[in-house]
RNA sequence: CGGGGUGUAGCGCAGUUGGUAGCGCACGUGAUUUGGGAUCAUGGGGCCGGGGGUUCGAGUCCCUUCACCCCGACCA
């Protein structure tokens, strides 16, 4: 009767890469678009983001955060007033020539993110310093040409939200850039489960406009590392580009200061390759657009899919969590591991002998533990161990993140271990030669760096160190 | 941009020296089933990636082109 179970995606421990695209198409989060690097964002990835948003929504609304929206199409000039921003950003940028017919008198460009065009209308808005500061943040779109392109990691068009701020004043900018990038850490931590590593990046890796670049680090389950977010000081550059002046309490002009945000669909990414393993996706309860899965078992004898509903109903109304019950005609079989490949935190069987005892029989996805809920209570079980749920995966995917990561003051070590897949957490004097050597490692790439005093010796001469720095292989 | 690979049904694939377009899964219908990927019956579905050539005849041989995937390089 039983099927020999066919795992119809990749081996997770032996093909990471072919893993990850099996999983996120197979779960039905994502499909390829037509045009080379795009996709579609399906249902199930959708609800992912949109209980994104919801969480940060908040979180920006605490910090006096409004939501705008700004056009897509920037002028080809604005992006070339400041002299970094353009330098980093030209090649990656998607043209409009023509449109309505005929040929534009000045070229459009596609955002590829959004600096020029708000600070623009800044400048035209804000003239005292009693509006300020300013912190607006914006959901939508953005294109960067990229030669090399994943779903979720890496596309050529993407959804992301990018906070922006003026500030009167210098401390109030980089203070807002890095709450932001707490904020963010908070953010991955409790509700996607992600444990993050924070700092500030490198000279040649921080944002092209940028006086201060600051940025979370994901570790993935095959050890390499993912940009989950940045966070932006941008001083008076933007500002100055823009001409953003305001009159201070003196009665003087002074260019405004300003900080950028953002996180995007690569967090989605990040989810996938944190927590899944070799049966598909898990998602953390907090975020999961499916908490709870109902698959009645024999679903044509009577009473069964009746109780199902009124379990489904309770758990929805009363306990306000995302629930689905499965009706189809396929086999319980199949529904457990569809579920499982979905990643579906928490599982209940609903039978015939188990509405004769009065229970649900109840199968975790993060520990596949076996056990049976009241019928009774069946709201405040299944809340208690979603809670749990969330709990200890969040606890699992940060020993990953400890075991992935090695210390050493060695560079031959350093080169071997982040080779092997390992993290590798350095120090660094900070003096120009080892900036420079730091600048031109080809075979590795320095992720981030704390400002900090320290013991240990520099990587690379062995003087005391100033920096931490970690190595390891990026997404 | 370099290296490798793949294009035949929604997906995964087979297709012999060139000779009627196939299989498995999925899908539709009906029935029996239902505690770890059910069974039987029956049905629908094809510009064999595109263009050109050789040939009586091309999924198959030749030329060309396009697309996608993987590994690099590049990447706030």
């Amino acid at each position: 009767m039983a099927k020999e179970f066919v795992n119809e995606i990749a081996d997770i421990n032996n093909n990471f890469s072919q893993w990850y695209t099996d999983v996120v198409l197979k779960t039905d989060m994502v499909d390829y678009g037509p045009v080379k690097g795009t996709m579609v964002i399906k249902p199930y990835g959708y609800a992912i983001w949109e209980n994104i948003q919801n969480y940060l929504n908040c979180q920006f609304r605490n910090r006096g955060v409004q939501n705008a929206y700004f056009p897509m199409f920037i002028p080809e000039s604005y992006l070339k007033r400041e002299a970094e921003h353009v330098e980093g950003f030209a090649p990656e940028v998607a043209v409009v020539t023509h449109a309505g017919g005929e040929k534009l008198t000045e070229n459009l460009i596609v955002r590829p993110t959004s600096e020029t065009i708000i600070c623009e209308m800044f400048a035209k808005w804000f003239k005292s310093y009693r509006v300020l500061p300013m912190k607006l943040n914006q959901w939508c779109n953005v294109v960067r040409w990229e030669k090399t392109t994943r779903p979720f990691l890496r596309t050529s068009e993407f959804l992301w939200q990018e906070g922006h701020t003026v500030y009167p004043d210098e401390a109030g900018a980089d203070n807002d850039a890095k709450e932001m990038l707490e904020e963010y850490k908070h953010f991955m931590q409790w509700f996607l489960a992600i444990p993050t590593l924070t700092g500030q990046k490198t000279e040649k890796e921080k944002f092209a406009g940028a006086v201060k670049t600051y940025g979370l680090e994901a570790i993935m389950k095959d050890g390499k590392c993912l940009q989950a977010g940045t966070s932006h000081y941008l001083g008076q550059n933007f500002a100055k580009a823009s001409g953003i002046k305001f009159l201070n309490k003196n009665e003087k002009l002074e260019y405004g200061y300003s900080s950028s945000w953002g996180v995007s669909t690569r967090l989605i990414g990040a989810l996938v390759m944190t927590h899944g393993d070799e049966r598909g996706l898990r998602m953390p309860p907090h975020v999961a657009p499916i908490q709870v899965v109902i698959i009645p078992i024999a679903s044509h004898k009577d009473g069964v899919l009746d109780k199902c509903k009124e379990i489904e109903k309770s758990l929805s109304i009363k306990g306000n969590r995302r629930v689905k019950l499965d009706d189809s005609n396929n086999t319980p079989g199949w529904k457990f591991n569809e579920y499982e490949m979905k990643g579906v935190p928490l599982r209940l069987e609903i039978g015939p002998r188990d509405i004769e005892n009065g229970v649900a029989t109840a199968v975790r996805r993060d520990t596949h533990e076996k056990f049976t809920v009241n019928l009774n209570n069946v709201v405040d079980e299944v809340v208690k161990v979603l809670e749990d749920i969330q709990n200890n995966m969040y606890q699992q995917a940060e020993q990953n993140m400890k075991n992935a990561i090695i210390e050493t003051d060695d560079y031959k070590t350093m080169v071997e271990k982040v080779n092997q897949g390992k993290v590798a957490l350095s120090y660094h004097c900070g003096e120009k030669e080892c900036e420079e050597q730091i600048k031109n490692e080809t075979t590795i790439k320095t992720r981030v760096i704390h400002s900090m005093d320290s013991n240990h010796k520099c990587i690379y001469c062995n003087k005391p160190s100033k920096y931490r720095v970690y190595f390891g292989k990026q997404y």
